[in-house]
DNA sequence: GCGACAG
DNA sequence: ATCTTGTCGC
């Protein structure tokens, strides 16, 4: 009986997230800050995260909030944290990083206190980054708080500014033949909000990338497409569990 | 016909 | 997310 979370927050909340969201998107850096991100190898890439949040049970709120590190360019694990939430705001689209990101943000700062040296160098995130009702998803939101580059990585399209799963967005993904070939996602805005990506030569299924903080897009894809064994990043594939 | 809604 | 399913469509 996966019964649905809570109910939206009130409207006025709804308001605040908003403000918030406005707010902290003025702190957003949408190209690269850092010298490997430029590289063609990445080389000075030493250590890649991921964080996400995966639920144990049905809906009781009840989920692991994780952050694992690996290195680059060989992906094995440095570092896995995984720990028991519980989550109490509920899930609205667009407004995800209110449920998630506390707990996000908490494991990227004790791991900041206890091993400074694994410190990833950059962070995927499960979820968009610009790709956003407002121009601000959770990869944007984790990226201004940690002040680390962050990749927005979704599995499905959000479909804002005019973006639409449709007939012709699927033909272009029929186009994308082999691991790394991705095609822009424009919004009615003119503005390149996110690429998708075939993230593997098996993969038939596109990610949909988008610039969280401190990267650009190109960076991003590339990078992504680097770090991905199956259609999954490694560092968010498979989340360390509990025990 | 019941929706457009990342996780 | 998670159940599970199938090949559409404004």
């Amino acid at each position: 009986m996966a019964r649905k979370a809570a109910g939206k927050p009130p409207e006025e909340i709804l308001l605040d997230w908003k403000r918030e969201q406005a707010s902290l998107k003025a702190r957003v850096v949408d190209r690269d800050t850092e010298a490997w991100q430029r590289d063609p190898a990445f080389s000075g890439l030493q250590r890649v995260g991921g964080v996400d949040v995966s639920f144990v049970k049905d809906d009781s709120g009840s989920a692991c909030a994780s952050l694992v590190v690996l290195s680059y360019p060989e992906l094995e694990v440095l570092y896995e944290d995984c720990r028991m939430v519980t989550l109490t705001a509920p899930y609205v689209s667009g407004f995800l990083a209110f449920r998630e990101l506390p707990f996000l943000v908490d494991a990227v700062q004790q791991l900041r206190q206890r091993e400074p040296r694994l410190m990833p160098q950059v962070l995927f995130v499960d979820g968009n980054g610009v790709l956003h009702h407002r121009g601000f998803g959770v990869a944007c939101h984790l990226g201004v708080l940690t002040d680390l580059p962050c990749i927005g990585v979704a599995k499905k399209l959000l479909q804002v500014d005019g973006l639409e799963n449709n007939a012709l967005h699927k033909e272009k993904i029929q186009l994308l033949k082999a691991g790394g070939d991705s095609f822009p996602l424009m919004g009615g805005s003119g503005t390149v909000l996110g690429r998708a990506l075939r993230s593997h030569d098996h993969s038939t299924k596109p990610l949909y990338v988008s610039v969280g903080h401190k990267i650009s897009l190109e960076a991003a894809v590339r990078l992504t497409h680097s770090c991905c064994k199956f259609r999954i990043p490694e560092p968010v594939r498979q989340p360390p569990s509990p025990g």
